[in-house]
DNA sequence: TCTGGGGTCCTAGGACCC
DNA sequence: TCTGGGGTCCTAGGACCC
């Protein structure tokens, strides 16, 4: 029973989030970007998808384009970079195996944060947080926060807090010190309330996290939702969102860029969607799914007066992982959509309804998935890691992808290793 | 002039059925 | 002119997250 427990049992878990993260592994490889203002940039260099602690006070906003601050790199000697994702990626295995050394229990929540459970562990809690600290510092070279609580809304505004003040780790067990502490955050600043939903809350005189916390349930359930009502539960100390294990696969798994340049030919676009496809399904099959949904959408820029945005979907019962059947059947996806005059700046393939890819399906009428041949071909591809190219997606990539403050992948690229 | 990418979940409304 | 009610499924779109 929930509330037979003693305060003994009650659950315990960290959030240990990374600071700046991106900002923070150039650094690691670069020691000059330390105490300088380091920004970097989405593909195409767009706008800044990662700021360090001193371009934030400069005031660059996240996701705000590049060329609306673009006069400050000079005043402030801001380091501009493009963003180097193989790098983001490899560094947060590393700190995730780190952490793995505090908790047999941990969820992998994002490339930069990770739910730890501390339940039933003998621990001296507010040295543990620091002790993580440090320890994954030492390993990466990356700095963390450690916010420490009973569900994760609270560990999260522990996490926050910890940033913000610059504690390093913090832990909210005590309900009055906790309510402290919630009367001050605002209801925006909270895990699941968004922009939309804490300007109507402050429409109702609902301002801050202890305000929410203390709304009547029947309130909230009927204004907001069910989601919102969990997390008023959770900043009561209840969890209502358990920490889940690492072997949840996704649901969707989608590739989709912006282009540098727009786009209006029929046959380059088509290399463009067969390229995105390409790279859907080696994430899709690196899980173990196959997709029994395939979108292809396309867009105009949304900034001018004549966008446009279309999609189109087809559909596969058996579940499809064979790339060149994809490839097909996006280039008859595209058909349907695909406007003449149009400038495109961005498009994508999403596969969705994933399956298990190695369930037989036994339906007379929809087919197998793989025959043998076709299963061992993609086990090879995949293992070539990207470095395949598809007939149809040769030619376009050079047009539209721009990169030009890449810094080298130090960890995943033999030919880019850092010289010492 | 120039504006990211990849996810999850919920909800409302329409189609359809009995 | 009168003209049911309820359930399910699907989809598009919104809100939110990092």
């Amino acid at each position: 029973m929930l509330f037979e427990l003693s305060s003994r049992d009650q659950s315990t878990l960290a959030l240990v989030d990374c600071n700046n993260f991106y900002a923070s592994c150039e650094r690691v490889f670069n020691p000059k970007l330390r105490n300088k203002p380091v920004v970097v940039l989405s593909n195409n260099d767009g706008c800044a998808i990662a700021r360090s602690r001193e371009a934030k006070a400069l005031g660059i906003a996240m996701g705000q384009p590049f060329f609306e601050w673009e006069k400050l790199v000079a005043l402030h000697g801001i380091q501009v970079l493009s963003a180097n994702f193989a790098l983001y990626g490899d560094m947060s295995r590393r700190v995730m195996e780190v952490l793995k050394e505090f908790s047999p229990e941990i969820e992998i929540y994002s490339i930069d944060e990770a739910f730890l459970s501390l339940d039933r562990m003998d621990i001296d809690l507010e040295e543990y947080g620091h002790r993580i600290k440090q320890r994954v510092y030492q390993c990466t070279g990356i700095p963390v926060s450690v916010g420490i609580s009973r569900t994760k809304t609270l560990a999260k505004v522990a996490n926050h807090l910890a940033k913000d003040k610059s504690l390093g780790s913090l832990c909210l067990l005590d309900e009055t010190a906790t309510d402290r502490w919630l009367a001050v955050i605002p209801t925006q600043e909270l895990w699941g309330i968004g922009r939309k939903k804490s300007a109507w809350l402050a429409g109702q005189g609902v301002l801050n996290a202890l305000q929410l916390k203390n709304a009547p349930d029947a309130w909230v359930r009927e204004h907001l939702s069910v989601m919102t009502l969990r997390t008023v539960y959770e900043l009561r100390g209840i969890p209502c969102q358990a920490l889940e294990d690492g072997a949840s696969s996704k649901k969707s798994v989608a590739t989709t860029r912006s282009f540098a340049e727009a786009v209006t030919d029929k046959g380059e676009l088509g290399s463009l969607v067969a390229s995105f496809v390409a790279m859907a399904a080696e994430k899709m099959r690196a899980q173990g799914s196959a997709a029994r949904v395939i979108q292809v959408f396309v867009q105009s820029s949304p900034f001018r007066s004549d966008y446009y945005s279309n999609s189109a979907v087809g559909k596969v019962p058996y579940g499809e992982g064979y790339t060149p059947r994809l490839m097909a059947m996006t280039r008859g996806l595209l058909g349907r959509i695909f406007r003449p005059g149009v400038a495109y700046k961005r498009a994508g393939v999403i596969l969705m309804d994933l399956v298990r890819a190695d369930i037989e399906v036994s339906d007379l009428f929809a087919g197998r998935r793989y025959n043998e041949r076709e299963a061992r071909l993609m086990a090879v591809v995949d293992r070539l890691e990207g470095d395949v190219c598809w007939g149809p997606e040769l030619l376009a990539w050079g047009t539209v992808g721009r990169q030009e403050k890449r810094t080298p992948k130090f960890t995943t690229r033999w030919q880019e290793v850092l010289r010492v």
